[in-house]
DNA sequence: GTCTATACATGGATAGAC
DNA sequence: GTCTATCCATGTATAGAC
């Protein structure tokens, strides 16, 4: 078999295992296995597991920002991307691709290893979700008043943080985004004032910033 | 010596291991050694890893919440809230008391016994997460437009995404903190807004509300 | 009732076979 | 260059000593 198509099975084996089995139980034996290869190639191939995982993050993250972009280059407003992020979120759920970002991330922790590609993986996700957040807030006095890179940064965290919530309260999750849906909605409301009130917000921010 | 004495040797040592060392290096060898305890103990006291980790969970949160209770009772502003968490976020970076909850949550996703001890301990701050944000928002907009225990799950699980973020990029996480700030400062512009314009916003909320 | 010694499974890593 | 056989550390669990 060629180099190649050892490391493609290796690297594809690795982002199943992370979210079939979770960092705990993702080793270069179970890996390995569920490659269909021997256990020491990953060794071969990667030197060490944690650079398996570190590759695998890279090739995971650039499959599904590619996945799911074209649909976010559509997105042209703050309830469709609330549409889009509970559709996200759903299939997820059945297909669990992002999970694995969630598995790494807690690895990283104690893992150093493992945070510069977490890191990287989630720069994916937070260069795209700041375009979007730029275009959908432009018209909005929030995307004069916010920082948009630190802005996406958060949504990414914070949807990271909602996937895993979902893992052990299904229901709960379900309420929190049905809440942050509600709250873009109220965002929105702000760009359907009357000129008259839109004038009223942006003092009260100009205020405010100024102050602060 | 006691058998409450090694229980509580045991959990304690879980949750340093568990922040120290990450989900993944937390075994009943790893507990036992932070512990100063025989390995064996942990099967006898608490029958297995995942039910050590579970009691653990319930243990640490407890206290956790204690410890911050009182301060989140002082909180009367979202502003207030945002500096609390942020004030939160670097007690964490030094100590990482709630971290073990970003791992359980990772841990929880494939070994259901995690499950509902997880979730039982993320509800304990969602309780008090709850009762903030009522207090808070009742006088805005936003307290009688959004479902209040469903904005609490959201929070709660966007923490502990930022808190694992921190993990692998503090500047980013740092920024990300930022943004929020900042958002929050939006939000409360529209507690400071003048009767008409408070009209205008709440008119146009209705509107949509009943759209929707 | 509390704990230790031990059995056996799984994991990381590599020397050397092909 | 690719892979297998093997070594030793670490993991879970329990039988039985105290």
């Amino acid at each position: 078999m060629s180099s190649a198509d050892t490391k493609e099975k290796l690297l594809a084996a690795a982002l199943q295992t992370l979210t079939e089995q979770g960092i705990a139980k993702t080793s270069a034996r179970t890996v390995a296995a569920t490659a269909g290869v021997a256990q020491g190639l990953v060794f071969y191939h990667f030197g060490s597991v944690a650079e398996l995982l570190a590759a695998a993050c890279r090739y995971g993250a650039e499959q599904r920002v590619a996945h799911y972009r074209p649909r976010l280059a559509q997105v042209t407003s703050l309830a469709e991307l609330l549409v889009f992020a509970r559709a996200m979120h759903e299939e997820e759920k059945a297909g669990g691709h992002v999970a694995f970002l969630g598995q790494l991330l807690a690895g990283a922790q104690t893992q150093s290893a493992l945070a510069p590609a977490t890191s990287a993986g989630l720069d994916l996700w937070i260069e795209e979700i700041e375009k979007v957040l730029g275009r959908v807030l432009a018209s909005s006095p929030v995307g004069e008043f916010t920082d948009p890179e630190g802005l996406a940064r958060a949504v990414a965290a914070a949807f990271i943080g909602l996937e895993l919530y979902e893992g052990v309260d299904p229901s709960g999750a379900d309420a929190a985004f049905g809440a942050l849906e509600q709250l873009a909605g109220l965002v929105a409301v702000l760009e359907e004032l009357g000129p008259v009130a839109q004038r009223a917000v942006r003092h009260q921010l100009r205020r405010k910033t100024q102050r602060s």
